[in-house]
DNA sequence: GATGTCGTGTTGTTACTACAATTATAGTCT
DNA sequence: AGACTATAATTGTAGTAACAACACGACATC
């Protein structure tokens, strides 16, 4: 079993660079190369799979910008201590954020509706004053509590027959990547701890004034242009916001 | 002007890819080079500045990485329209966080001593509990007012020389790094909406009641060794949180 | 004991080459 | 006009080569 190599094959049309980073990380992944180990030297890995240096080094240098390996000249190549990826990944909607926490996300549509775009609606979409934009107000849960209540606004001219989908239990992202071939590449959020209006802490079942985020959040789309815009507010007692902070973003050849 | 090119210089230390990656900065940010268009192919700067085109590459793969510029293959390169990267570096304490907000940060230390860890603090800082901490308990303002209550707790048996320094109006981390050579390179926070004790409250200036941010961050330094591990009450109705969440990072050569 | 030197192993930098894959455009054919 | 084709331009992948920079241990020297 240890002398057996899975030979890369250079006649896919997966670049082998690529495969062998697929290799790296299932090592990784499957705990043979444990955090903080020293990974087979490139003239190693060279060697090993019978491919150029060039080519391992393009491997590594992936892995070392998504932070999941480290270079130090000199010593070598070594697995990162803490998968700082996984946290990361946190954004992409509440649907996987609650998956994430191990909770199972459900809705409750309250209205879908076409409505007139107000101004803040207007200027994260970048659309015009008054123009339709497509109204989405859910209040969402996971394992049946409610958490969060959220109004996502789109815009109606980019995704008319979006008003004819089921949703109920279905993330909006995965929805949109189906039907529309469009996904958000980032999203730009702005937080703030309030009061809740007593109108919204009635719907989420808290006393008007309790602490809640409320958030308003601008998703971009992979041509950078505005996908949804999201206000939501979520229930301080039952959601905690997890984050980490990457102070400096090393480059790949560093 | 025009015609005159600054040459590279292969004599310097400083390496070539990243002479030419400052070059591109610098045309990038001075306007030069405006968001959305394309930058010179590959060829044409490997023939302008006579280096090769893996020199070229290496360059921009790392301000790819950076999500300044954007590579289509069989189109060109472009520079990213949005500069999402000035958000990210928002994470670099409270001093850095009031400077780009346009606020001058200043400090009242009320309390700065040796306490025994508690389970909290010693669990943060991978230290026993009931071990000596160091304690430094500041009100934190932004143009004289005042935003946060912050408590940061150090291990004691590291930092011990930390307690001769005059920090009143310095950034904690600068500080570390003159004195001790260590600069955080990541942080884990977590963070919740919730209602400010009454302790807090008077200190903060607001009512007991009143929503907060309260921040539980620890941050690693450069050997991902605890750095710090600080508890913060932030006033809801004057600190905003402004998050870029990138969803899918990708790698240097995509 | 402290310091310096040297060899080995490792990653970092730079150059050269060749071909593949993709995009856009110009031109041709029907 | 529309569909197809050829071509040019551009980035992507892969290889080879050589030397630089750095870390670290072994050893010698002071």
């Amino acid at each position: 079993m240890s002398e057996r190599i899975e030979k890369l094959d250079s006649k896919s049309p997966i670049p082998l660079y690529y495969q062998l980073k697929s290799y790296i990380e299932e090592q990784i992944e499957t705990g043979v190369w444990e955090a903080g180990t020293q990974i087979p030297s490139e003239l190693e890995l060279s060697e090993q799979f019978n491919i150029s240096r060039t080519t391992i080094r393009q491997a590594i240098g992936d892995l070392v910008n998504e932070r999941k390996l480290e270079r130090i000249q000199g010593r070598g190549t070594f697995v990162s201590e803490i998968s700082i990826e996984k946290q990361i990944e946190r954004v992409s909607g509440f649907s996987q954020d609650m998956r994430m926490r191990g909770l199972v996300p459900t809705s409750d549509i309250l209205n879908f509706e076409v409505v007139k775009a107000s101004p803040a609606v207007a200027k994260a979409l970048k659309i015009n004053e008054g123009d339709d934009a497509i109204l989405l107000k859910r209040l969402r849960k996971g394992n049946d509590k409610r958490i969060a209540l959220e109004v996502v606004y789109m815009d109606y001219k980019k995704y008319k027959d979006f008003l004819s989908v089921n949703l109920a239990n279905e993330s909006l992202y995965e929805m949109l990547a189906k039907k529309f071939a469009v996904w958000p590449k980032y999203s730009q959020q702005v937080i703030e701890s309030i009061k809740c209006p007593a109108e919204e802490a009635e719907l989420l079942g808290i006393q008007k004034g309790d602490p809640v985020f409320y958030f308003h959040t601008t998703a971009f789309d992979q041509y950078d242009e505005p996908l949804e815009y999201t206000e939501g507010y979520y229930r301080g007692d039952r959601y905690i916001l997890h984050l980490t902070n990457v102070i400096n973003p090393s480059s790949q050849s560093k």
